[in-house]
DNA sequence: GGTAGTCTTGCAACCGGTTGCAAACTAGAT
DNA sequence: ATCTAGTTTGCAACCGGTTGCAAGACTACC
């Protein structure tokens, strides 16, 4: 059925060698040669098999994509990016979605299988360990939106948590509010502990601005409308940083279903900026990660990895920028 | 680097074939040899190199997803339910992202060259010719989300889009609306066609009702809006039916941003169900599509169409239903 | 103990490529 | 015409597995 060296070697009339040859960037081969078999190629519509060659050269280019991330919405732009980013570099996503998974030896045994050049995880819940296991099992690997640390263990691309913390702060101080709050995601995610560290931290440096904290129980809309409706039946402060902007927009539907106003009566500042945040029903303000950035470093560091080998890890992060829309009162 | 059945096979005392045949289901091994075998893998942490075994078995457990739907939010549900439900059945999903592309040619030559068992395309804008070029090519494909047609070139899974629109129709009817309209996506796709062609069908038998229709340039939020936009410098009709949750939310914004209400002012039902239209605050009446249903057709039907050839071409389409939230006013 | 039938096993060839090596060829210099 | 250096080429081994085949081991039965 498929056309095979062998088929190309005969019609050409040379050996499989130089069929391999013509179609090996930087090998050995005359014009006259590589276009009798560009010719035989053509005609018979060959084309080499990816995984038989990877086979000898020990590459497959394939990477392994894992994530547990596929009910936030940003999460369908990361994956656009993600598949894009690989696809123009030669390289193929292989999707591994781990959202029951609380153990990553399956995967990694599946992408091992695969013989993977490389992994990337993307997610700001999963633990490093996740990211880690990877590693010990041999493989290149990345982890997009993980945890910053000064020593991380494996590379790590994102933004720095506790400074967008601060910078929510800020946004708040400047606007004058008096009660403000964190409504994070999940206790557990690294992602929230960091955000609502830099956003207490900056805090403390203003006793006169009394601050909450509380968390949400995941990452989603439903978990930021309960967390807010249970805020709401107590004595609620006047603006919230939430950690994330599914977050913030659960929140915004219970403002409204409460019968209050956004910024009228409460404000809130989300985090993400995704697609949705800039709807003009929705218009939320919020910190902006540049997603953009942070999919292409964690490509390059993933290829450069797996062409160099892992040097010290690196956490590359990027600076993220308030987006002001509607949903903070203004400046005064 | 990595163990290899010769490391196993030295291990263990006995042929490679001994130690293939260990992980080869079915396979003729003493309980002896096998034992053996096993706790050598073990010691040495081997696992069976999927790629390898390709070559020679011909079925790499590799499913190309081909879509171009990355900023409709119903597609990070589609690629969740794919994702988890090919890998129950223990297969692999090969990303592709033909965003950009208007040529299948090069997403055929690279899924050939990955040797993949099979294609799913996931679009409801792809043209057929998509799917059919991956037939051509010689790989079982399923179009999901494509057109239904009574003589399908290749297996088809999704919903019937024009009784899809009679239901629409049907809603707007029992309503008593007495002007009302379709707001389409793109008028070159097909899903957009029958949805206008069946909700324009019901409404002849009630010439009492005047009927419009009128077409975004894309599936998007922005394009909803800026054609509901258009039309409110115009009279616009009483209540629309659109082609898509996500211009309905496009449109749901234009209506608020022009002072008026939903569904006081102007009526919407869209078609999916997308998980924001669920969220409270936008609380958008629309048609469900069984996605669950959907996608576990498609994965079953790219199975069998692996494992038993493409008998002749299928269409299996599920039956849809209407999700009552708060954009249409109350029957009368 | 002998024999037929069934299981198990290793050999060797193969899947579709790549690559080190040495032979064959080419071109340039003398 | 001869020698040298550099290219191009095919052979054969290899990547990590699978599998048809025939020989060897085992079981059961007479």
């Amino acid at each position: 059925m498929a056309v095979t060296l062998k088929d190309v070697a005969a019609r050409a009339g040379v050996s499989r060698s130089a069929v391999s040859r013509t179609f090996t960037e930087g090998a050995s081969v005359s014009v006259k040669t590589r276009a009798k078999v560009k010719q035989a190629a053509d005609e018979l519509g060959y084309h080499p098999n990816a995984l038989a060659s990877s086979l000898t050269t020990g590459r497959t280019k394939l990477i392994g994509l894992v994530s547990n991330n596929f009910h936030n919405p940003i999460f369908l732009e990361v994956f656009d990016l993600f598949t894009r980013g690989l696809q123009e570099r030669g390289l193929r996503p292989l999707l591994v979605n781990l959202s029951d998974e609380t153990d990553p030896a399956a995967s990694v045994r599946m992408l091992r299988q695969y013989s993977v050049d490389g992994v990337i995880v993307a997610s700001s819940t999963l633990p490093p360990s996740f990211a880690e296991a990877f590693k010990n099992a041999g493989m290149p690997v990345v982890h997009s939106f993980g945890r910053h640390s000064r020593t991380p263990d494996v590379h790590v691309v994102g933004i720095d948590n506790a400074a967008c913390g601060r910078m929510a702060a800020d946004e708040l101080i400047r606007r004058s509010y008096n009660r403000v709050a964190f409504l994070g995601g999940p206790e557990g995610a690294t992602s929230t502990q960091d955000r609502a560290r830099g956003f207490l931290d900056r805090l403390q440096d203003h006793p006169e601005i009394e601050v909450g904290v509380s968390y949400a129980s995941a990452y989603s809309f439903e978990a930021g409308r309960a967390e807010m409706a249970r805020l709401l039946r107590a004595v609620p402060a006047e603006a919230y940083f939430c950690g994330d902007d599914v977050l913030s927009v659960g929140a915004l539907s219970a403002v409204q279903e409460a019968g209050l106003s956004v910024p009228g009566d409460i404000g809130l500042i989300g985090l993400n900026d995704m697609e949705i945040s800039g709807w003009q029903n929705i218009d939320l303000t919020t910190i902006r990660q540049p997603l953009a950035a942070i999919i292409g470093a964690s490509i390059d560091l993933v290829v450069t990895t797996v062409e160099q080998g892992m040097g010290a890890p690196e956490a590359r992060l990027f600076p993220c920028e308030v987006i002001e829309r509607g949903t903070l009162r203004p400046i005064s």
